[in-house]
DNA sequence: CAAAATTGTAACTAAATAGTTAAATTTTTC
DNA sequence: GAAAAATTTAACTATTTAGTTACAATTTTG
């Protein structure tokens, strides 16, 4: 009962297979795409645990086999579609912050561009989310490193305002925790929030929370600049 | 196949089962609490799907007719074990911050009692993120309403600031995500973050983060009076 | 174009999982 | 202290689930 299990196939490499088929783009047919598509969808919804490769069929149309012929197991598919996607937010964001010049627009473009791309892939945050609050245990490397490259950016821009005289010394995970903590609540809240149709009605749209939350940033970080402050 | 299953017994409602055991405190013994706190810690490492039945009998000790008995079901046992973990937390907050006097001495106690409480409790911010994370669906409604209160406190409080002339306006909406958000963020991912040893080593303590926290949302709300800013 | 590699399918298996049942034990109540 | 109610137990069931297999179709490559 409790005895290893012993598997009579090793099931295809990870490593292997997901640098095959990223080799080849061209051969990562409609298929593997739409399995993706669908599965970091479900585990955005439901998380790892919550998701079954069933529904993953039913849901993307394709059948079971296939699946395991493109990612090997669930936590291979799993360890390939966060990957993915926390990629597909991160790169945009380092290469609008790298175009902007003068760390105040960088942090502007900074929390600007990962509203935007958040917002656009909701998926992202809700995953990121869910991993954090299990501990990140269970989150592939590469998707980790995504999170620290925002992260290490975030930090050289903090640093240079500092250098440059126009920021405030900060610490850059509080700061980092309060920008990606307010949006990723707000992104993923949108279901929640719609839900209570105008009880209350406060809420704002993203990109008067991006507004919001960009001058509340500048105003804890900015030193005594005069601001039009049109809240 | 598709057809409806025939349940031969009624589980007993939910409802009544929890307001008996709330009733009678004394008889909710030993087996319950510790069914409600093993259930809780697994919901907030794997969230609903990911954790099992089983491994919630291995863990407590309790065998699983007696879970069945207490709860009706485990999505009975999700929503009591939410609700309790939402209430003992909330509850204290609200109780410091209707102690404070003054609309910054309640937004400080606003923040720095829920970071405690949080702290105090892990499980809930991590609950939370993953349940919002999920749209909130499965939420259950006594748990959201607390976040409600919770979030009412804060309104309130600005308000009164911005009366006294104390605050600048703010959306509190903006405000209660970038509080919350922050701090669910830091206390869920202290494990990743002790994971990753002298790295980096740009970790602060929980009451400098307060601290931290506390001092940036205090600049982005107060109007211009001096303060000292020991960073 | 033919052999080889890749991509796809349906039916199957073994294990895990939520939930049940009937009976034993403990606690409450009269 | 005995009947009744509440609580706990071990063994069981039906379903769901991840993963497999053998084979068919397609695409690539010499």
């Amino acid at each position: 009962m409790t005895q290893a299990k012993i598997k009579t196939k090793e099931p295809p490499s990870l490593v292997e297979h997901s640098t095959l088929s990223r080799l080849r783009a061209k051969k990562r047919g409609k298929t593997a795409n739409k399995i993706l598509a669908t599965a970091t969808e479900m585990f955005a919804e439901t998380g790892f645990g919550g998701s079954t490769m069933d529904e993953l069929c039913s849901r993307s149309g394709v059948n079971k086999a296939s699946i395991y012929y493109h990612f090997g197991d669930k936590a291979g598919l799993y360890e390939v579609a966060l990957t993915e996607l926390f990629k597909s937010v991160v790169e945009p964001v380092l290469k609008t912050v790298a175009q902007a010049q003068g760390s105040r627009n960088q942090l502007h473009a900074f929390i600007e561009s990962f509203a935007q791309q958040a917002s656009l892939t909701p998926t992202m945050p809700a995953v990121l989310m869910r991993e954090i609050a299990s501990g990140g245990m269970n989150m592939p490397i590469a998707a980790r490193e995504q999170m620290q490259r925002l992260l290490f950016a975030l930090k050289v821009i903090l640093q240079q305002g500092e250098e440059d005289g126009i920021f405030k010394e900060s610490d850059p995970l509080t700061t980092h925790f309060m920008i990606l903590g307010s949006l990723c609540l707000f992104i993923t809240s949108e279901p929640m929030r719609l839900a209570i149709p105008a009880e209350k009605k406060l809420d704002l749209s993203l990109d008067e929370t991006i507004q919001q939350l960009t001058s509340m940033v500048e105003a804890a970080l900015l030193i005594a600049n005069k601001e039009d402050e049109n809240v």
